[in-house]
RNA sequence: GCCGGAAUAGCUCAGUCGGUAGAGCAGCUGAUUCGUAAUUAGCAGGUCGGAGGUUCGAUUCCUCUUUCCGGCACCA
């Protein structure tokens, strides 16, 4: 007879087996009514789980934790059983929980319109409302194959069949609708009571481009209506950081269509851009790196012996002149063994670290295009490391100290780290790629903080470290990387001459901080919605006279500040200081200075931040004592 | 590349059940010289993304195409 003790510690005795709703009811009606699960030692089970032996159980309700992912995960269900019964000829396939709510793929002839989404969440709105039981039974995996089959499922029953054969399958019921889940689910469909579809799109079934394109709905979930509106207003909000949409209201960049993927640089973008290079610059040089630049065009035999030319020929541009075939260079690595393959290298040289910020060009499928994030002209902040074995480590080691101090500059804290290891499709032996999975690995423990593994998600010539950031809207974009390469130096015919006299081939490091600054830009322009910090807004200060009267004193300052190396404008127009103030506070410049007689007197200006905070007059001086403070700072919060 | 959606003034958007378009802001001209987020009057501004088709007539309907947006696949 079970014994069930609660998570106060009390225990309850029952003297026949009892379903967590029974549990739930015995200590409060309400509780058995807001009951969605149960945790049951530690795994979470449907209300009508049936307890036949002693146990620890805790009633999950909307308080807990689980409770977001259950409601999802039911609304799937609900989005699926909507469908169903609006388009019978649709074959459902699977339908999880996601970081904001949930999607569920459907095989459908054509595709869903707005309309059909509109007169779906009505659908699923009603059937909420009907608040009809969920119930979970039990099937062996064979009779469970020809089931679905049986009713026309075919996706259904072939995951089905995927699954071990003496396993049994677990299918969940809602008035009509059936479907396969390992569960837990919400009792009945009255616990739905906040969700919205929010798009349609295209998916492969396995996420497998060979594979037909199913009609995917997304939907997001929430505990109740309050939860559900407060994230719609959180997307809102996020939408506004969108770096397309400032970086056209800030003036700083812009793409068009005759140069798709390839980015206008304005003045004020190109200001940020130009410092972003410059400080990578100084960091370089700080850490033993020589800058160097290579030809955008090289000739396609170059290409050939890299093996670029084989594996990504449609994905470069390529060019031709004289009869000779040239390619638009994707990337840095063979120009900078050709630099490397310069004069006979020592063992002493290494490692030979060769920095550049080489401006690459790739032919990105259409569909990939987006913003600055993924652009088809980019530049790198790329460098190739040429060191021994030995000196992998420590060189990764490094690399990542350097890494984290340039992300801690730029003011991101939130970094995600992969490492992903060797693909199907590679070159170099075994053995090779063991070691150099090895020394990423090592390096990664080092930092000591959290990393994913990415199996077979590494590059054809060696195993990386990803360093990825996310934009406004949680999409995830990999800027940093280590790789590590143990083939190609050996293609293009590098090596050194080593301490025992023999010739060996040198291994390369590839590394990148930044990735692509068009995309570390955007990241940057999301994370401080413009509001960049004053080492890197495009201008720093704004000088505004009052009236005329004090033009000449105005445009004194400015030069001043601009003598002593501040990006600094002065806005004499003729307007109202409130309509200049409220100009420049949207530009987001970090500092308004205005002045009027009364400072044009005293020789100071009066200091307006972009926050709304006075700060009241200054002297000059003590102004750009301000100034260097902030630029010395950072992105750094302290 | 694949699926869906969109493209109208510099920007944000409205509109035309087929009769060649409208607002706000920005721009230009004038007045205003003003103290911390929009002074004011007037003017001008568009081959309605591109090409073809249907039609007496297309920005509107159809086809193709380009780009963008949202996903999916890809990302050396």
């Amino acid at each position: 007879m079970p014994v069930i003790t609660l998570p106060d510690g009390s225990q309850r005795a029952f003297d026949a087996p009892v379903s967590v709703r029974e549990v739930a009811a015995a200590i409060g009606p309400g509780l058995a009514k807001s009951a969605l699960a149960g945790r049951l030692d530690g795994r979470l089970v449907d209300t009508s789980h049936l307890i036949e032996h002693d146990a620890t159980l805790a009633i999950v309700t909307g308080r807990d934790p689980e409770a977001l992912d259950l409601i999802r995960h039911s609304s799937a269900h609900l989005l699926a059983h909507a469908v169903k019964q609006l388009y019978p000829e649709v074959q459902v396939t699977i339908g999880p929980v996601i970081e904001q709510g949930f999607y569920y793929d459907f095989a459908i002839e054509r595709p869903f319109t707005p309309e059909d989404l509109e007169r779906i969440q009505a659908r699923m709105e009603e059937l909420a409302a009907q608040d009809l039981p969920v119930s979970r039974s039990v099937m062996p995996r064979d009779e469970a194959v020809t089931f679905f089959r049986d009713l026309g499922e075919e996706y259904k029953a072939q995951i089905i069949a995927d699954i071990p054969g003496n396993e049994e399958i677990s299918l969940y019921r809602q008035a009509d609708f059936i479907d396969l889940c390992r569960g837990p689910h919400v009792p009945s469909t009255g616990h739905l009571k906040a969700f919205k579809l929010m798009k349609v799109a295209g998916a492969y079934w396995r996420g497998d481009s060979r594979n037909e394109m199913l009609q995917r709905i997304y939907g997001t979930a929430w505990l109740d209506s309050k939860a559900l509106k407060a994230y719609l207003h959180r997307l809102e909000e996020a939408e506004k950081r969108d770096h397309r949409r400032i970086g056209k209201a800030l003036d700083l960049f812009h793409l068009q269509e005759e140069a798709p993927g390839m980015v206008f640089w304005h003045d004020r973008g190109w200001r940020i851009y130009v410092e972003v290079q410059n400080y990578i610059r100084q960091m370089l040089r700080e850490h033993g790196y020589q800058e160097i630049h290579t030809p955008q065009i090289v000739d396609r035999s170059l290409w050939e012996r890299s093996g670029h030319w084989e594996k990504f020929r449609s994905d470069m541009f390529t060019t031709a002149s004289e009869n000779r075939d040239y390619a638009v260079k994707p990337m840095n690595c063979p120009g900078h063994i050709q630099i490397f393959n310069q004069g006979l290298k020592s063992y002493r040289d290494l490692p030979l670290r060769l920095a550049e910020f080489g401006s690459c060009h790739r032919n990105e499928p259409s569909g990939t295009l987006h913003g600055l994030m993924r652009v088809r002209g980019f530049v790198q902040d790329d460098a190739h490391i040429f060191c021994t074995e030995e000196q992998i480590q420590a060189e990764v080691s490094a690399f990542m100290d350097l890494l984290f101090q340039v992300y801690t500059d730029f003011g991101f804290s939130e970094v995600q780290l992969a490492l992903a290891t060797r693909p199907d499709q590679r070159v170099g032996s075994d053995e090779v790629w063991d070691k150099a999975e090895k020394a990423l690995e090592l390096a990664l423990n080092r930092t000591g903080l959290p990393w994913q593994l990415k199996p077979g998600e590494g590059a054809f010539y060696g195993p990386k470290i990803e360093f990825v950031l996310r934009d406004c809207l949680d999409r995830l974009w990999q800027c940093g990387t280590i790789q590590v390469d143990f083939s190609m130096p050996g293609r293009l015919d590098a090596h050194y001459i080593a301490e025992d006299g023999g010739k060996r081939v040198p291994v390369m490091l590839h590394r990148a901080i930044l990735g692509s600054l068009e995309r570390f830009i955007g990241i940057l322009i999301e994370q401080y919605a413009g509001a960049l910090p004053v080492w890197l807004a495009p201008a720093q200060a704004v000088v505004l006279n009052i009236t005329d009267h004090q033009a000449d004193y105005a445009a004194r300052i400015e030069k001043s500040l601009m003598q002593q190396g501040f990006r600094v404008a002065a806005d004499l127009r003729n307007e109202k200081i409130g309509f200049k103030i409220r100009e420049h506070t949207l530009q987001r410049v970090p500092y308004l200075l205005i002045v009027g007689d009364r400072e044009m007197t005293a020789e100071t200006v009066a200091v307006r931040t972009r926050t709304g905070q006075d700060l009241g007059d200054m002297s000059l001086a003590t102004f750009v004592e301000r100034l260097q403070t902030d630029i010395a700072r950072r992105g750094r919060t302290e």
